[in-house]
DNA sequence: GCCGAACCGGACGGGGTGTTCCATGTGAAC
DNA sequence: GTTCACATGGAACACCCCGTCCGGTTCGGC
């Protein structure tokens, strides 16, 4: 079962932080809260985001440019600019910037649901009789997901400690994760030497992948991850691995 | 418009390429012929670089530009600007400039001694009379050197088609490297269904690796080579893996 | 010590980014 | 249909960076 993905990139933007992302910091979840009609008017992020109640043209808009942000995050990766996100979406800067009052707002609503599928695809291996082939899979899929959506990887590593929701997605994923670990290795699948931490080094390791277009990068993040499992499996399999993938680097010895 | 293409994009630097890196391709290398005095005056960079026959105070400056530069690139990887290059090394601009007529110019001077030792482990390597000792050996060293240097990382693995003699460098590094992989499958030490491409990705994701300090980063690389070594190896041995390592994502599950 | 060439760094114009202000437009409740 | 709070986009702010020009400084041969 393949989940729908998009990609990710490196580095940056830790330091391109808004000084208004702390101030965004201390406003409550949205939450149902119905009546809650705070009457400031615009200008400094009246109020942090309204919840799904917008008039119909902000609602559309607000759609619109979260569409097309994990687009062009998935393509370019995390750094492009608002500017560009606005004028994409055929939005002025500044109704960008009322829907989501900071560049780390948007990415973390951008990848919300990446971030969910992440956690799904962990609990989906724990719900597989073979905890080890759970494992294995849900690796694999991670992994992949990573390779497809540059924007995503780089959201998902450098990730902001300030978004929250964000944090707490990805600490949920980790404890499944935990528990699918414990339960690959007690099954004997998994390796008694291996912890948490080098899956999640491995998956890590899987974001540095390069290559020149997405499916290279999928191909090459396939074959990365079979070797992977080998390394960590209690019992290699030796089967055909995927296929190896010419990289981007090896362009030079012809 | 579409890219020059070549390598796997991801942003960086490639956007940052001047327009002076065409002008700088056609000179020769500085090479040692004496008398080589064109006289030009200053201003849109007359000569490529001078070789090694400048003012004693303008050989000093080139010096500590170098040296800063190397010193920040590892630090905070390729990224940093050309001004805090100079500000650091207690420099105007326009000085860095005149040594150095484009960003890739300085990184690819900086980067040329740790790019030949790369070409030295790895004949090393070759040197050794047991090929999968002396591959293993090699990996790890270059995976350790990567992890030390996230500037070095990001030079080689980006590398800018444009730097000649980077590219001639890295080139050599992987032919010899390729000999290697051939001398250790023939001695029975390496798997069979591991190609060149593989020990390509398997540094390249090492790149991907990232953790709170410079000993923690190499610690995981250590971590990261040693599990890699098992899953190419022919005959794994099973020994102790070098410790685990915390990595930052794991902050949030305390 | 002189003097010219080599060298230096501050400053400039052009461009980009994250973010906000404001005059104008518009959905929707009455 | 009127009304008004909400929504909008262009312009603007403050900052940073790039690569270059220019007037002043310093090296080093004479």
């Amino acid at each position: 079962m393949e989940h729908p993905v998009r990609f990710g990139e490196t580095s940056v933007m830790t330091e391109q932080l808004s000084p208004a992302s702390l101030a965004s910091q201390g406003a409550e979840h949205p939450g149902e809260h119905p009546g809650e009609h705070p009457g400031e008017h615009q200008g400094a992020h009246p109020a942090p985001l309204p919840a799904h109640e917008l008039r119909s043209d902000a609602r559309d808009n607000r759609d619109r440019i979260l569409q097309v942000a994990r687009k062009v995050f998935a393509e370019k990766g995390i750094d492009v600019s608002m500017r560009e996100v606005a004028r994409r979406a055929e939005v002025g800067p500044a109704t960008l910037y009322r829907r989501f009052p900071t560049k780390e707002a948007l990415v973390t609503e951008a990848f919300r649901e990446q971030m969910a599928i992440c956690t799904a695809i962990v609990d989906d291996g724990l719900a597989d009789p073979d905890p080890w082939r759970g494992l294995s899979g849900a690796i694999e899929q991670v992994c992949v997901m990573h390779a497809q959506d540059r924007g995503f990887t780089a959201a998902f590593v450098s990730a902001f400690p300030q978004a929250v929701d964000f944090a707490q997605e990805r600490s949920r994923a980790l404890r499944s994760l935990a528990e699918l670990i414990r339960r690959a290795k007690e099954s004997g699948g998994l390796r008694r030497d291996v912890v948490l931490d080098d899956v999640v080094l491995l998956i890590m390791a899987n974001s540095g992948i390069r290559a020149t277009s997405r499916q290279a990068a999928v191909a090459a993040s396939r074959r990365f991850v079979a070797l992977q499992l080998r390394s960590i499996s209690a019992r290699p399999d030796d089967g055909p691995l995927p296929p190896a993938v010419r990289l981007p680097l090896m362009a030079a010895i012809h």
